[in-house]
DNA sequence: GCTAGTTATGGTCATTCTGACCAAAACTGA
DNA sequence: TCAGTTTTGGTCAGAATGACCATAACTAGC
């Protein structure tokens, strides 16, 4: 950082070379259950190494963009999509990482609406995948995920995350799934009905939802700010 | 991370230099009070930018050590020092943190026990400084370590890292102690033993701490893993 | 040897938080 | 109008937390 790679001694071939992926998440509903789920989507590969797998979407880091900006950007083309939510989850940096060369990368994960999700583009190359039932992908791509799927879970107990996979107004029982759907365990309605009737970023709103064949629920809203990285002190 | 980059069309001069830095706190007497506080070793710049600065240790990534390797050498060459716990931070790649060219600094931070710290190298560009007390560094810097530090407390609020800043053996009293300065205010004795005392990873020795003017306290033993990184998914 | 000073250690008590559970309310569809 | 469903409000026991008190066990100084 502080000596410029000329004045080192040890100068090996070429620096190693970085890269940005992102694991997206969106709810969609399962196919079996018709429950919400998670989905993120993956790009095939069209050259070796792993050609034909599927991978995180990502790709070199452009010279005048911020790292969450680059990250921004790959979702973007991959997906069409803007996030609701996006954190730096890790920089994995092994050794054998990529069997052909030496590439750090620098993970983000990002939350989508399902509104958006909806819309999200799907082609040959793009497709989305039940984040619990995925098949073998290219390098480290499953620690990856595996890693960003325990971050989730963590920032859900503590947090402020769920919201940012709903849609702007929600009921309580939706805010139950996304729980129930990241954490893969039932939840008592009423007892998680306190909690978050305790939380203030939680705001009532006069609005019901109707259409299902029972007591129409209340219509909530969330207020608070989005989180960007080391700026956003509030969970760990 | 996919594409090699010679066959990306937008080729920008050089691609950004990725460099490794750590912060690395200790456990040392304040000078007024005699009570523990934070301390970290830095260096000073011996070139520009920011020349005569103090700055975090760092140095590039040599091509052939993972991440974490990088970290644990040029937190060796510096202080001399082995960490007893080392966790990446974050990584760091906003566009002008260095006013000469673009660095993407990924960042671990680390934790010495204090008989360590007490060996550790001082020269005229190495020497140790209150963490809370800094004066202005060079690059990001001042940043950096606030979100260690915040890092730091929100660790040990959920976690097993105290016992790191700490020898094999301490008395309770002393884990308060570091409660007390990484949190910054006063913690009740004995509810704090209360909850210690509910912890299986903590482990009553048979011996006492004797020399003190007042009842000798019980030493105990820390028995729980390091933690290297995203493998180690006990706190978030 | 006795006493004051100091910290360690064990305990109480009221308050809050949590999980399990019950029951009424309010809608739809038949 | 009734059966079915989810929403919503509530109780109750147990766990965890924070404030506080009292005794134990050592040292230093007289």
């Amino acid at each position: 950082m502080y000596y410029s790679s000329a004045n080192v001694s040890e100068r090996q071939a070429a620096p190693p070379s970085l890269a940005i992926s992102t694991v997206i998440f969106a709810l969609r509903p399962s196919e079996s259950s018709g429950r919400p789920t998670l989905w993120l989507p993956l790009v095939r590969r069209i050259r070796e190494p792993f050609k034909g797998l599927w991978a995180l979407p990502g790709g070199p880091l452009s010279h005048a963009e911020s790292l969450q900006d680059a990250a921004s950007r790959n979702l973007r083309e991959t997906t069409g999509l803007a996030p609701s939510y996006l954190e730096q989850l890790y920089a994995f940096g092994g050794l054998h990482r990529s069997p052909t060369q030496r590439v750090v990368s620098i993970v983000y994960w990002a939350l989508v609406q399902p509104t958006e999700a909806a819309l999200a583009d799907e082609s040959e190359n793009v497709r989305w995948f039940r984040a619990d039932r995925l098949a073998e992908l290219a390098f480290d791509h499953n620690a990856i995920v595996d890693y960003a799927l325990w971050r989730l879970r963590n920032k859900l107990t503590y947090g402020s995350v769920a919201y940012h996979l709903l849609g702007e107004y929600f009921t309580l029982a939706q805010v139950r799934e996304v729980y129930e759907a990241v954490l893969d365990r039932q939840l008592d309605p009423a007892n998680f009905r306190r909690q978050l009737k305790a939380t203030p970023e939680i705001e009532e709103t006069g609005e019901y939802l109707q259409g299902g064949k029972h007591r129409p629920p209340r219509l909530y809203r969330y207020t608070g700010r989005p989180g960007l990285d080391p700026d956003n002190r509030s969970t760990p």
